[in-house]
DNA sequence: CCCAGTACCCCGTATCACCGAGTACCACTA
DNA sequence: TAGTGGTACTCGGTGATACGGGGTACTGGG
């Protein structure tokens, strides 16, 4: 696939979300788990810069554990908040696809 | 609605593609027909900054024509570089948005 | 004569994903 | 014991993009 970087920005965050809504799980992961959904080419230099962007603006909860693995984890867990901006992400998110949608159809 | 303009990155100038794939057209009635698809807060300004990318990069063919309504006007037809991306637009967006549906569905 | 509507352009700003380099911990192996 | 590879996080700088505000200019009507 092409490059998808710009196309990203804005709903990148929100998977990122999204990904931490359905369980708490760590940098590394949501990494590997991206990859997974088609998101190939999102490395973790990336998700750990949206992460500490989530922590500076109070969206989740964060716990360190050890790992047996490697060094530390640092686990996300969503707040109220971060519940609150996913809510807000898929609002957008389904706003701006059907518009688009719309417009591929003809746009009438 | 909320603030799209981090979402918009990557596919409003794919939006305004399609504008003028569909009909010769010029800025200012760009910027109206997008405010009425829904992409109420998209200005002047950013229209024209697309469109002089556009320009730049070889993608439109700009004829220039008396408006009887004010300035001369700036239109824009696509090219055959302009469909091409046009339709490698479509195709990253498809890609995304799939990705994106699925993972909101459970993702797996 | 001014003003609103039409039409375009420029420059600076903020935000975001990305990239490269660095640090560090662990397990395995030569 | 030294080296390698996988795990795991951080930081600083870069490039692309949409946006905002101001400016220019042409037209027609009150």
């Amino acid at each position: 696939m092409d490059d998808l970087t710009e196309m990203l920005k804005g709903t990148l965050e929100g998977c990122v979300l999204e990904i931490i809504g359905g369980e708490e799980t760590y940098g590394y992961a949501i990494t590997r788990r991206l990859n997974e959904l088609g998101f190939a080419d999102v490395v973790e230099g990336t998700v750990y810069t949206i992460l500490l962007r989530l922590e500076r603006n109070g969206l989740v909860q964060v716990t360190k554990r050890p790992s047996g693995m490697g060094p530390p984890r640092k686990f996300y867990a969503l707040n109220d908040a971060g519940r609150e901006e996913l809510g807000r992400f898929w609002v957008k998110w389904e706003y701006l696809s059907s518009r688009i949608d719309k417009l591929k159809e003809g746009g009438r």
